[in-house]
DNA sequence: AGGCTAAACGGACCACGGTCCGCTTTATAT
DNA sequence: ATATAAAGCGGACCGTGGTCCGTTTAGCCT
């Protein structure tokens, strides 16, 4: 009787057969150039499959739904924004005072969320809540919170800061009220100096 | 030629025919039946129609849209609510000062959005978007903060205090975080005493 | 009462998201 | 090379949200 279990069984809880990688990988890209080209709304999930050359099955089985494939794009978005906040200059990288980065975080997160706002709709409920995606700004600001040295909550104060940045509180403010986005964020400056104060 | 405009032309922009009012009612008692047994997300528009003993199409053009019907029947459990605000007891209600009615009110909240959590989803954009139920719980907000003396700008300032009570942000803490609501229902009063201080 | 018009009705119809299952491909063990 | 099992595949199929349009009805005017 042989040993079946060669290879590490940590970390990696399912590991990718080849086709199915590249199907992901094609997936992805049909996908992407779909959105571009029809905006997200305009875009079936047979489409996406006819243009990566599969099956309609196989776009689910790797997204899960529509909102799932979405979320994964929003994901990929959202990585090369992470990039920019860990490693990109200041003030929203590394190096400025903790205050400067917390308000050009603010800036820069309105913005890429309006920049890509008929994705994440579309995401749904798995959009900003990929739970990476999520997780990584909300850590950022805990951490800049803390060096601000704000005590408290962290962790909840940070969701205060970040739950006027979301897609349906922007929606309310610039789309119903029909605020000027200078307006809202001008707001979540003082909202932030409130809070760390 | 006679005039066809006895009756004032403003206020109503359209004076519902007889049929068409009792099947909006009939339609949402349906509903609501429906919704109390199988849930929000058990509840198909069909079977709806069917149980007011309407067509399909009824349900459309009284509605525009499934999360239109769910968003008519948040409305009307919010209009209670707002009953409480306006005329209950203390502190919700008048009487008490304006810090005791705004954390009565961040608790109310909280609760009653957890109540009707799944039915407010279902009624996505349209839900706590209903610009009635949104302006109404927006323009209170306000109102206590000005009573509070709060310098700034009050609208922003309301929505910084209402977006941590909406469903996606609580789903993402109590859900996805897995915080207690008594932790969270700490953060909004910590976040309320910083935004008024 | 009778006639006229706009509003309302209803259910056939369509498109899309999502599932299911018999068939094919990949990877590994021998 | 070959065998075997698991993973992947695809497209027929289903349910539901939403639209459309020929028919019915409420409301009003004479």
């Amino acid at each position: 009787m042989t040993d079946r279990t060669l290879l590490p069984l940590v970390g990696s809880p399912a590991p990718e057969r080849a086709d199915a990688a590249r199907n992901r990988e094609a997936l992805l890209q049909a996908a992407r150039r779909l959105v571009a080209e029809h905006g997200a709304g305009g875009v079936t999930m047979e489409r996406v499959a006819a243009e990566a050359g599969v099956g309609k099955g196989t776009v689910f089985r790797r997204f899960e739904s529509r909102e799932g494939l979405m979320a994964a794009l929003v994901d990929h978005l959202e990585t090369d924004w992470q990039a920019s906040v860990i490693s990109g200059p200041p003030p929203l990288g590394p190096g400025a005072p903790p205050l400067d980065r917390l308000l050009a975080f603010g800036r820069s997160r309105l913005e890429t969320t309006l920049v890509h706002a008929d994705l994440i709709r579309a995401a749904g409920r798995a959009g900003s809540r990929s739970y990476a995606a999520y997780s990584f700004v909300s850590m950022h600001v805990r951490y800049l919170l803390r060096e601000l040295g704000v005590s408290g909550d962290l962790p909840i104060l940070a969701t205060a800061l970040l739950a006027p940045l979301e897609i349906p509180i922007l929606d309310q403010q610039l789309t119903v009220e029909g605020f000027p986005i200078d307006r809202v964020h001008a707001g979540w400056v003082d909202l932030a100096r409130r809070v760390i104060s």
